[in-house]
DNA sequence: AATGAATGAGAATTCATTCAT
DNA sequence: AATGAATGAATTCTCATTCAT
């Protein structure tokens, strides 16, 4: 059944581009035509590869929650906190566009699924914990609650960006959290002594 | 003589009671018939009120823009960083319901502005600047970069919840942040020795 | 019951004003509201002298029909045809934007009649045989089938302005229906030896 | 592989079947529903050949003006003038139904144009100058002025049908039609003298 | 597989009319 | 009498979805 591969992958290659234009519109809001004509193919071959637009963005999203965290793990080798630290925030600067969109993504998922009287989705856990594991292991931070610190704080910056922020200076920005994790790590120390 | 209506009053008790229905469906999703019932009028009454969704929308953004930040002012005085760290968690968890909420709606706010081409709006900047000025005095911090950080944090935490994070440890998270302001000012101290 | 005289009084008086404003908009395209600020009214105002929309619709056809056609009888006295002919031109020229309006008006009621499976309103024919009167009495002639080809030419120029047709010359018009005239009456006068 | 609709054919189709529709209760009258269901389509069709009833009024004007006035060339040949009279009547007697509606749209059309403060349109003025032309070279007449006083009269003598004059004696009319046209032509004859 | 024409339920919006004041 | 707020049925138009080709 070569076909299959096929059609999957080509089903993939559909919800990959999908991202961008429901990113752009919203769920509610875009329409399957204007999904189809995004992708550049007709409603009917949309619908062939997807049964409605229910199951398409739910396939997106599920999309999300599979697809590599790819570059974090790039630069988890041997540096210094501050070298991380610094690493890390050029990366969120370069990619706050794809950041922003599965973060509006999400917020869509999550009204449409509150609106269908569905519990909250363990999808968007699953992203959630991908993310909050691949930040653990790339700072070498174990402890939940300064986890949840951290990414709160880093999905909170890419929040003020579409909150109209004047630029934001992520240089700053990293300086402070160098600062926390630095003061973290010493008094982690002091702790387990 | 006319029915004895405060039109302008009127309208701004439409707008804060629609605050919930347009949080819990999203803009585009709800509908001005469920609009209207959930506000118990006819969809002739919300027009005769609003001149369209959109108005009606953009007027509930704007009310939420002028909406005092009541509560933040209360806790200012003469505490502690570390009372006032606490009580300011304390807050953020009882009120996570309305700051949820408004940060949907400012997301809402945000897509629908970007998908009509118009620039990032000041409403939502005035919004953002409020509130910013609020947790600046109740904290007495000025320096922007490390305000920014602190509303980071917090809006962030705030959409842990909506990735669906496990039940969220706000007293934790008030320790981690206490240990934060207290490094800061102690720094702060000393710089300006 | 002096009251009812003034109530009287006032209805007509708002009939009289709602001539334009039915005739530049048309009876199904303009709203109650609109007549109701055209004439300086509230609607419930307007509600309070006619029963509904159709109501005064009728009322307005019926008005034309009533109205003097005053000018006609002005120029009738002891001319010659050509001068008589002049004469009929010019007051048509002159008064042309209230007769276009008249002759819309008039379509629209033959219309607004048709659809509701009426037959041919006596009121339109009531107007059409009083202007035949009119006419008949002002250029001396009694021939049916002349008046009905003096009527058709008559108000056929008025239609050639709304098919926008470049400037008429009415002068030329003139001219011509003068020929036709002395022609008429000299057969006539044959006719009758 | 797409149904295979001639898209452009099958518009025009709906358009010349609308033709009545829109005659019979004028365009602000009807409704959408009504259209499609006159032509036997759903709304979503109708829509789907048309951006709107706005588009698909002018769309039909637009018709009429390019649609032959094929009858009118028949009878053209080798005639006296008064079977060419006789034989015009006949044919204005015949196809009045379709005069009468058509100059009914064309009112609606012009009432429609100004509603929008748009200049009188071309499209009225092509269809009258094409049946000028018509008439001019049917009856091989030049004198624009004379033509006008034709016109005139054919379309004021439609206009007494609507006015509700009781039956027209067309026959009639040709006599004093000709009556004029040889007039015309004796009169003529003799300037060229 | 792919297309896009067709559908009709449902969305935003309007409007004649009613009615409390 | 006069006002204009309130109503909800009806209008224009959209859109997810189906289906013949």
């Amino acid at each position: 059944m070569p076909k299959i591969v096929d059609h999957d992958r080509y089903r993939k290659e559909l919800l990959v581009k999908s991202f961008d234009l429901f990113a752009e519109k919203g769920y509610a809001a875009i329409t399957m035509r204007q999904v189809a004509q995004g992708l550049g193919v007709s409603t009917g071959t949309l619908y062939h590869y997807f049964p409605g637009k229910e199951a398409l963005f739910e396939q997106l999203v599920e999309e999300l929650a599979d697809a590599d965290i790819a570059n974090f793990s790039e630069l988890s080798e041997g540096k210094s906190i501050a070298e991380l630290a610094e690493a890390e925030f050029k990366l969120i600067e370069q990619n706050r566009e794809y950041f922003l969109k599965q973060m509006l993504i999400m917020a869509d998922y999550y009204q449409q699924q509150r609106r269908e009287g569905k519990e909250i989705s363990p999808v968007l856990r699953r992203i959630c914990d991908r993310v909050e594991a691949a930040v653990s292991k790339m700072l070498g931070i174990d402890d939940p609650n300064f986890l949840l610190f951290l990414m709160s704080y880093t999905d909170g910056l890419l929040l003020q960006e579409l909150y109209g922020h004047r630029k934001i200076d992520y240089q700053a920005q990293a300086k402070i959290l160098i600062g926390m994790l630095e003061n973290y790590f010493k008094q982690n120390t002091k702790n387990h002594d």
